[in-house]
DNA sequence: TCTGGGGTCCTAGGACCC
DNA sequence: TCTGGGGTCCTAGGACCC
């Protein structure tokens, strides 16, 4: 398709993009280091499920410092303090510690302090674009195509888009006092791969012309949508870089991986057609957590799986959010994963309804089942037009039509709104985890 | 890296309908 | 009667991403 467009036919729609990708350097690291500058410098780890003291949980992001220890994301805690001690807290009192070489600072994911650095970054990034899409918490893609161009600026042999790009870094790094990694780009999978080319710190650009043979070297690996399933696969056809890819016959591509062979060809050509479209509301809620030893009983099982139906339910509530669908998901060891779900007539706001349900399909088959780990999810979203939510507020107030709900007995199952804060819990290990780099 | 949590998209088979 | 062909919805699993 894309052969077929002839040069200077190109329409408007056609004109070469400009993406920023921005991609914060180990992000909660960073936070941690706003509110204790003590650790800037210094290897900081930031654990999920961790306790000061203790040594379970995982890595959620090491600092560059850290990881030349080997701690690595994902990373159980325990195998991280074998690499690199902590600090001993009880030392820090009066006496500061005379040698500090080889321990590291150990701290717990606070993820309402994040979010809360994570919005400055974005109000910066919304001043500085049209449209941006936000891709979780320390990413975000950029369409500047109006704000800049790819013209070389008179001063010398750089494009005006990387003086933009290098003054978005600049300003979050003045504004908010974290780092981020850009990459500069006309599509968004190039824009990303660069943003990756040189972290920490790094501002990277590739031109129009220059993305074939930018992509080219990059390890297949790094291509966005190839994982190590795909990236074994591709390596038993002798592809092990972009250009490989590039130069593969997209045939058997579309053989061996179906319609995303095709697509990661593509990308790996530098072509990709996508536009930078904004955030868009979640398609699906869940909740999961793992037993600190598997269990096979019904009771302890049960437990977890109202309390994570409470919560989904909760922050469906709180997110406007009505489901048609309910479903649980129940890891059995070493770690086969099930999910069951049920569809409803219609959309409904129910958490009763969640909690029956989800204690239903438990029932049905994993009574006896020993467990590692269960979730909980609702699916099949719709969002009624009344929501408070202020982020996304301006956009749907009149967009979303409420003819279609179907209000099921769910305005009236729920009268003391009191009850969902109270309600909150802090499971020790529940808050979400994302793992950077 | 023997395994933490929250998501997205794609595929494939079966039910059901016209 | 089984010979279609097309479409949608649902469920379950898998790969991938951060």
């Amino acid at each position: 398709m894309a052969e077929e467009t002839l040069p200077g036919t190109e329409t408007d729609a056609d004109v070469d993009r400009i993406v920023l990708h921005v991609d914060m350097d180990c992000f909660y690291a960073s936070c941690e280091r706003l509110r204790e500058p003590e650790l800037v410098g210094e290897p900081v780890v930031v654990g999920m499920g961790y306790e000061p003291g203790e040594g379970h949980g995982a890595v959620a992001t090491a600092s560059y410092e850290a990881r030349e220890f080997g701690v690595e994301s994902a990373q159980p805690i325990s195998t991280a303090l074998d690499r690199l001690p902590r600090i001993d807290e009880r030392a820090g009192d009066d006496e500061p510690l005379e040698d500090t070489e080889g321990v590291g600072y150990y701290r717990t994911v606070d993820l309402d302090f994040y979010k809360s650095v994570a919005a400055d970054v974005k109000e910066i990034l919304h001043d500085c674009a049209d449209v941006v899409r936000e891709v979780s918490i320390d990413e975000a893609y950029l369409d500047v195509t109006d704000r800049t161009a790819w013209d070389v600026a008179p001063t010398g042999d750089r494009t005006l888009a990387e003086g933009y790009a290098r003054y978005v870094k600049q300003r979050i790094a003045r504004d908010v006092g974290v780092e981020a990694s850009i990459g500069v780009a006309p599509n968004m999978s190039t824009a990303k791969i660069a943003s990756d080319f040189d972290k920490p710190d790094g501002l990277v650009v590739v031109r129009p012309g220059e993305v074939k043979s930018f992509l080219a070297p990059i390890p297949v690996e790094e291509v966005h949508g190839v994982g190590p399933v795909t990236a074994r696969e591709l390596a038993s056809l002798d592809i092990e870089t972009a250009g490989d890819l590039a130069d593969a016959d997209p045939n058997i591509l579309e053989s061996n991986f179906g319609s995303r062979g095709r697509e990661l060809h593509e990308r790996a050509r530098g072509h990709d057609d996508r536009r930078v479209t904004p955030t868009g509301r979640p398609k699906s809620l869940s909740r999961e957590s793992a037993f600190t030893d598997p269990t096979a009983e019904m009771e302890a099982k049960s437990e977890v799986v109202r309390a994570l139906a409470a919560d989904v339910a909760d922050r469906a509530q709180s997110r406007g959010a009505m489901y048609r669908t309910i479903g649980i998901k129940v890891v059995v060891p070493p770690f086969d994963i099930n999910t069951r779900a049920r569809s409803l007539p219609g959309p409904v706001d129910d958490p009763d309804l969640v909690e029956s349900v989800a204690l239903d399909l438990l029932d049905a088959e994993f009574a006896d089942e020993t467990v590692r780990k269960l979730g909980v999810r609702v699916s099949n979203l719709s969002f009624s037009s009344a929501d408070q939510s202020s982020l996304d507020g301006w956009k749907s107030a009149a967009g979303v039509s409420p003819s279609e709900r179907i209000d099921g007995d769910a305005g009236e199952s729920s009268t003391g709104d009191d009850q969902s804060s109270a309600r909150r819990r802090k499971h020790r290990g529940q808050s979400s985890l994302v793992e950077f780099d």
